[in-house]
DNA sequence: TAAAAATACTCCATAGGTATTTTAT
DNA sequence: ATAAAATACCTATGGAGTATTTTTA
């Protein structure tokens, strides 16, 4: 259970993914660039390698920001089932 | 992308799941029972639906909360395992 | 010099703490 | 009366905003 990297943080750096630009990202997200780029910076902290690759004309991702985010999308979609699914359980304990 | 479900409280959770006691669960958790108490509350309004059944007496599990508990802990160790892979990529973009 | 990300700072929202109440046995 | 969770209220931390700086093309 160790390292908690938050949700908020896991959907950051799939929107950057997408985007590949802070500016659009930030947008997309409806928070500021700098905050964006203040989320990024913890994320890796976070997890302890870089999930970009910046060089002030281009964002990538770097070969494990590529597996890490994957394995965000496919944790989080795991999740959503597990929601849907369980909201859907007959709970004759439900309340 | 829906809703966003903290780790902070899916790990609360499954906390109180082993515990079955609030008191306890907050003990482990380092955190006071109010707060533990909160994040259920603040955590079940999230997802829609009654993930423990409380009487005064005792905790227990609904059936949805069952469900649930397995989501989280499948796709918690999901991201763990997709973490340490990518941390072990070789990665010529790394810096 | 322009365009994009990073940094500095300030502020506020919310997560958490203390104290208390409620509830059922 | 006790034991455990819920509620009320207050506070402080950290996440977000504005302004600015840095960088390189």
């Amino acid at each position: 259970m160790s390292l908690p990297i938050e949700i908020r943080l896991q959907v950051t750096a799939i929107v950057l993914a997408e985007e590949l630009s802070f500016t659009r990202a930030a947008d997309r997200l409806k928070i500021t660039q700098p905050a964006l780029s203040k989320r990024i910076v913890e994320l890796e902290s976070r997890v302890g390698f870089a999930i970009f690759k910046r060089d002030h004309r281009t964002v990538e991702l770097t070969n494990a920001g590529q597996v890490f985010i994957r394995g965000c999308k496919d944790s989080s979609a795991l999740l959503e089932k597990a929601v849907r699914l369980a909201s859907a359980t007959i709970d004759d304990s439900v309340q």
